[in-house]
DNA sequence: AAACTGTTTCCTGCTT
DNA sequence: TAAGCAGGAAACAGTT
């Protein structure tokens, strides 16, 4: 690793662990946040400057340096758990003029769903200044409600869904997530779950062994088996994930379930 | 370190 | 009689 200050440390530790690469001359679309920063050559300034000469939340977005730039980056990457490998760090190494010039279509060009997030935050910078994140919690509802109404997973955008832009990455780790997914994924469904009723959300088990198996493997855990995996369904009755529906093996999306809605997907 | 969340495990009793 | 449902209770693992 070349010499790097602990400013720099820290914010490389915090956004990736990604394997450090030797210097590369050329601009890689998919080059880590490590690959870049550990490029003296791609960016040769970084190295002069000290851990608290640069803070980019000080200064208006326009005004912003390329370093700013990337400590913005940085801190939407850590503060929404952000999935770096789905960003092409190359089309942020630009000044905060540049940045503030790009459309969205290009936010979403050089990363994604996790474009749409940055773009939104950006604006939220421009427009209310740093008000935007004088209050985390109300920073975090800001994001909430966009990633609510743009039916993105508020948990942290996966890469599947950055790279494919597709909600059905089978990679949730809650078990109305899972169902949801291999409900709106037929090539993973292989029958185990079929719609009873598509609009209303009402779906039916199938196959309740194979659901079983596969949401054991999910957890890793070969002691699964469909009454357990049903006692862990009937709590979700309490929250308005599901809602019951009195027919053996049928359930239904609650009011609290996202992201099963066909015209939302 | 403790509290919290989302299960997992086990159970009794009931229904289909 | 088997399979599934309802929901209490406690344990557990991961997260905050």
């Amino acid at each position: 690793m070349p010499s790097l200050s602990r400013c720099e440390r820290v914010m490389l530790d915090s956004v990736t662990h990604s394997t450090f690469l030797p210097n590369t001359s050329f601009c890689d679309p998919l080059m880590s946040w490590t690959d870049l920063f550990s490029n003296e050559e791609y960016y040769p300034a970084f190295e002069h400057q000290t851990a608290c000469d640069s803070y980019w939340s000080s200064v208006h977005p326009e005004y912003w340096t390329k370093r700013h730039v990337w400590e913005w980056l940085q801190f939407c990457c850590d503060q929404y758990k952000l999935d770096t490998s789905c960003i092409s760090f190359c089309h942020f190494n630009v000044s905060g003029l540049q940045l503030c010039s790009m459309t969205q279509e290009e936010f979403v060009e050089a990363a994604g769903l996790c474009g749409e997030y940055l773009y939104f935050i950006l604006q939220n910078i421009r427009s209310q200044g740093y008000s935007f994140f004088s209050d985390a919690e109300e920073t975090k509802a800001a994001i909430k409600d966009y990633a609510d109404s743009s039916c993105l997973k508020t948990s942290g955008i996966k890469s599947q869904d950055c790279h494919s832009h597709s909600r059905t990455s089978l990679q949730s780790s809650h078990l109305w997530e899972f169902v949801r997914d291999l409900l709106l994924s037929p090539e993973e469904n292989c029958g185990i779950l079929e719609w009873e009723d598509r609009e209303q959300g009402i779906f039916r088990v199938v196959k309740s062994e194979a659901l079983a198996k596969m949401w054991g493997q999910r957890k890793k855990n070969d002691r699964m088996t469909y009454e357990k995996l049903s006692r862990a369904l009937r709590y979700y009755y309490k929250t308005g994930i599901l809602e019951r529906v009195d027919r053996r093996l049928v359930y239904k999306f609650g009011k609290n379930a996202h992201g099963w809605q066909e015209d939302k997907l």
